[in-house]
DNA sequence: CGGTCAATCGCACATATGAGGTATTTTAAA
DNA sequence: TTTAAAATACCTCATATGTGCGATTGACCG
């Protein structure tokens, strides 16, 4: 392997220390290299976007645009370029907003050198390295969270509400009058405590009844 | 530490030659031992509901009832059992549903023992170990997949209706005519290529449009 | 300067929906 | 076998919705 080949890494970070010490884990271990840092995102986003580097570790907590809002303007116009968030936070709702911005690793600031070096290389090979409490966050993101109680009949005609079809449809499909359909959905409702369908459809997706 | 507090493993696969290859990787490991295997769901059930192991290696693909139903059975009884599906597919869509399911973890067959005996150290201390292939999948199923080329007051509009506000409390919060609403609704419907709300609700919500 | 598009506003009408109530039958559990 | 829950069915009515049409304004672009 030619010596030149070693990983480009881009760093984003306000913390002057921490983004040096970073720097050096990098730029001094065989393979690696760190030729750019930034404090902030308005610094870092037109050099990013013009070259490219092959990882970025970006921080969530930045002054002016926050590390969030930063990997979604960078992978709007890089989609496959690698970033990995690399922050204190493991609130599982900044993990799930930085993994809808575009974000391919998530690691805790306390991640040991060794460790972020292969996540690095992981993540260059098409990986999405976590840390393991944050890899737990995102698969339990999954599962449905209340249980709302429904009766299979209820969960059926819920699934065909987000299909946008209509009683009369339901009720053809599924053999039973439009009264029942109504019933029924009059039913979920109360169940879900709503009392329109987008509400309906909206629980029912994020909560993954459906 | 313990002799006794080797990490109990248990397999469900229906391949014997697999089956019996996992259960020396495991049994002939300091620390893990392997007490039970199944081959298959309905064999494993009663015993994993009875007496929980540590953690269940999981096979996919299995005679009779599958090991995703087999995971939602488990965890419905258990949800804090430590489940690792261990399968050739790494269809987007498998994943999906064994996370809903409740898997904690998503390992290829083709993962080295090494890594696997790494793997159920990780998910016993509270990680999700997944091949790296597997995670860049779950991150990427993060991202808004297709862009609808919605305009920001469209975008706007839809998180609205996906919180079941009504045309006229839509008006009154953007401080505009109930007819805009309706133009507006109408142009998200046409290019979201629906023509109900449940359906607009349903497309935003799976597609993280909002 | 002409063209395009987003955002705004308007009218009319058939249908779908949500909300109120009541009641029977089937299934499952106690 | 009694009871409870789920699934089924019906009625009425006010309002919301989807859709057909047309129109004006302002911003931005070539």
């Amino acid at each position: 392997m030619d010596i030149q080949e070693s990983i480009r890494v881009a760093i984003v970070e306000d913390e002057q220390e921490i983004r040096e010490l970073l720097e050096q884990i990098i730029d001094l271990s065989p393979g690696f290299s760190c030729k750019r840092t930034f404090s902030s995102c308005e610094d870092a986003l037109p050099g990013l976007i013009a070259d490219p580097p092959d990882v970025v570790l970006m921080d969530i907590n930045l002054p002016g645009m926050d590390g969030i809002s930063g990997t979604g303007k960078l992978t709007e116009q890089i989609p496959e370029l690698n970033i990995i968030m690399l922050t204190i936070q493991d609130d599982p709702d900044l993990i799930y907003q930085s993994l809808c911005a575009g974000a391919t690793g998530y690691l805790l600031k306390d991640t040991p050198p060794v460790k972020l070096l292969q996540a690095i290389e992981e993540v260059r090979q098409g990986g999405s390295p976590m840390s393991p409490s944050i890899a737990r966050k995102v698969t339990m993101s999954f599962r449905p969270a209340v249980n709302y109680d429904l009766s299979d009949r209820e969960k059926e005609i819920l699934t065909r509400l987000t299909q946008g079809e209509n009683y009369q449809v339901i009720a053809a499909e599924l053999f039973i009058s439009g009264h029942t359909v109504r019933t029924h959905i009059r039913n979920i409702y109360r169940k879900l405590q709503v009392n329109t369908r987008g509400e309906a459809v909206s629980t029912a997706l994020r909560n993954k009844i459906v």
